[in-house]
DNA sequence: AAGATCCATAACCAGAAAGTTATGGATTTA
DNA sequence: TAAATCCATAACTTTCTGGTTATGGATCTT
């Protein structure tokens, strides 16, 4: 199995993290400092965590003189939806199958 | 917005709890005892974190003598998905409108 | 060139969290 | 009834993690 799934609910697991990439989503690139004034932490915070969203592939960055743009990369969120949906989908096989063997039951 | 995203990133970033809860959801209903066996962690551990998806809603018990089975409640994933797929919608409204810009600038 | 600004990294601290062993209540078995 | 089994909780330890301040390199401004 994938061990991309980890990552990614590690990294989105902390609320302050997670509400900086939803800023990305929402409000398209920002630089850090934008992103620090609306956060409530320190610079240094935000920078460590755009780090970790950068490693877990989530942002991307992009520098600009004495700047650095941090855009979001949704597509990084497309082993969650799988994993989601195949979660989902084991519990519909397994409600299938009970489904079949009740109407065998029947005949 | 609903703080509900935050509870099941948090409890699903743990791997040992995440993979009881997918094993809850391929094999169906387990007891303690049984999901212990194969987790790698004390049975102590596996009760705290059969808590904690519990806590979060994502899995139910039922009590039969002495033992407890616990089975996946998979619709708990929903906010997840909403939450996902609302990310993906913000990027894609704001695809949207810079080509609606790019029209315009066309004609 | 000097000063100011932007950001990343280092060093450190405190609280959260996951793991352990010990224990006890409830139920089943002998 | 006594012993064994199942599970949850308590108490404790250790590790991880998110936060801070301090600092420095790079760039822009004056």
């Amino acid at each position: 199995m994938s061990a991309a799934p980890d990552l990614l609910f590690r990294t989105l697991a902390d609320p302050t993290r997670r509400a900086i990439f939803e800023r990305l989503c929402r409000e398209g690139e920002q630089t850090v400092g934008a992103l620090t004034l609306r956060s409530g932490v320190s610079q240094p915070a935000v920078s460590k965590h755009l780090g970790a969203l950068k490693q877990a592939g989530l942002v991307r960055d992009r520098h600009e003189g004495r700047q650095t743009h941090y855009s979001a990369q949704p597509g990084a969120l497309n082993p969650l939806v799988d994993w989601t949906s195949q979660m989902a989908g084991f519990w519909q096989n397994r409600l299938d199958a009970l489904d079949d063997l009740l109407k065998r039951m029947d005949q």
